[in-house]
DNA sequence: CGTGTTATTGACCAACATCAAACTTAGTGG
DNA sequence: CCACTAAGTTTGATGTTGGTCAATAACACG
């Protein structure tokens, strides 16, 4: 797990998930590396960014994992996408002024503040990268699409193994997870939210994928002890994350 | 309804589109006027471009309808969007070569479809439309979070409430409707399978907002009869939309 | 006038929600 | 090292929204 420091600057995570996207060439990189930012530490639970802001610059996660969330009226929370260390999941702020969600800490994470004037300037400078920041918001969208038809079509148990498989997925392009199984910081509540489900029914469904072996959890660490059947009954398919070696 | 034939060229509802989300300069509608096409009709329910493929132009909507879709495992389907005159809705096909889903005609299309190099070409010599375009992606991307938030969470009757304010500013903004109604090409079976409703049930609830007194229907025409209550009903905020207006 | 699509109805049912309580677990401070 | 606490998980009982099936009615179109 993370009892180990992570000491790497903050460029290297976001270069990684990059070059799981696209290619990214070694001006590119040292121009990332030289990006200005501004650290900042949020407790579990914090929000970094608000619906309604107007924020002048973008959060690259360092560490900690982020999710981004919808409050509606009747004081349901609609949570539509999770993030990890490497994604910058405010980079649509640079062309859509006000926050039309928020994004929230669902552990103590770091970020690195970046400037809009920063990054405007180095998408004019490097046009690759522009076309890679969008490529990459073109990906959340495509994310978005999927769990609007998981929610929309697809029963509880097959929401909750694809959520698995994506997340996991994701956790591996930057070497945050491995065949031994991961660390996931998801409580079963956020599950619920973010699949439209009740915390009771998410608990529920999680006992059957572990009685029919699909998983081994404890706690926070998961395993993934069948890929291919749990694949199968969420429904997964990647080709919807665009990697590189998949999309191509 | 359409019985007068629309003789406007292509580009004169992508220009009307783009100025609902951004500012326009005269050198850039000439250049988007001057933008090299290729029409095509299709008739109702035909796929314009479909999962799997790797499109070398993107489709731009003439007019008629179109929605977005995604076939799951079980057979289901899961619409995604709707989209109308001035839409590009493969606009994404630019940086992610493969579709990771279909578009579909809902009624009779007529579209244009240009090719991905004079895109580029354009959106190097003039970066305002390339932030326009990526704008737009982006607005897409908020309007697929909104219906998540809706099937994840509202009631039928509020996504169904949701929707129609929705397909109503849109059209509005592309001046293809005004208060006196609209022409809603969309059918129950279609409405349930973007909403993640059986059609059925999309039946009875559309029922009981004519009875409340927020719209009246007579086939495929709408009237909204009430917008303040249809909107509080759907828990509608077009704040995600990004128009300029409300957006600024 | 048929004929196919779309809308509507009714009877019945299932997946998932809600409510409420108990149980685990991981921290925290004495 | 052991209470103590708060967060998260698990369980059981019961309720409801919305699904399924199947038949009928309205249209729209040639």
């Amino acid at each position: 797990m993370a009892d180990r420091k992570d000491v790497s600057p903050p460029h290297t995570r976001l270069i990684a998930k990059l070059e799981a996207i696209g290619r990214v060439t070694e001006a590119e990189k040292s121009a990332l590396a030289d990006l200005p930012y501004r650290l900042r530490s949020f407790p579990e639970n914090a929000d970094l960014v608000r619906q309604g802001d107007k924020p002048p610059e973008c959060c690259l996660i360092v560490e900690g994992f982020v999710c981004r969330y919808k409050l509606l009226g009747e004081g349901q929370r609609q949570i539509m996408s999770f993030h990890l260390p490497g994604d910058i999941p405010d980079l649509q702020s640079l062309h859509l002024r006000v926050m039309d969600h928020s994004l929230s800490a669902l552990t103590p994470v770091t970020a690195a503040f970046i400037p809009h004037e920063a990054l405007h300037a180095l998408t004019r400078a490097f046009p690759g990268i522009a076309a890679l920041f969008w490529r990459d918001t073109l990906i959340d969208a495509a994310i978005f699409r999927e769990w609007l038809a998981g929610v929309g079509r697809r029963t509880a148990k097959a929401r909750i193994a694809h959520v698995i498989c994506e997340v996991y997925l994701k956790l591996r392009a930057v070497h945050l997870a491995d065949d031994g199984g991961f660390d996931l910081p998801i409580t079963q509540v956020e599950l619920a939210d973010a699949l439209g489900l009740s915390p009771v029914h998410v608990n529920r469904v999680l006992q059957e994928l572990r009685a029919d072996g699909l998983i081994v959890s404890k706690g926070r660490f998961v395993i993934i002890s069948d890929w291919e059947r749990l694949r199968a009954v969420g429904d997964f398919d990647a080709s919807y994350l665009h990697f590189r070696s998949e999309a191509a």
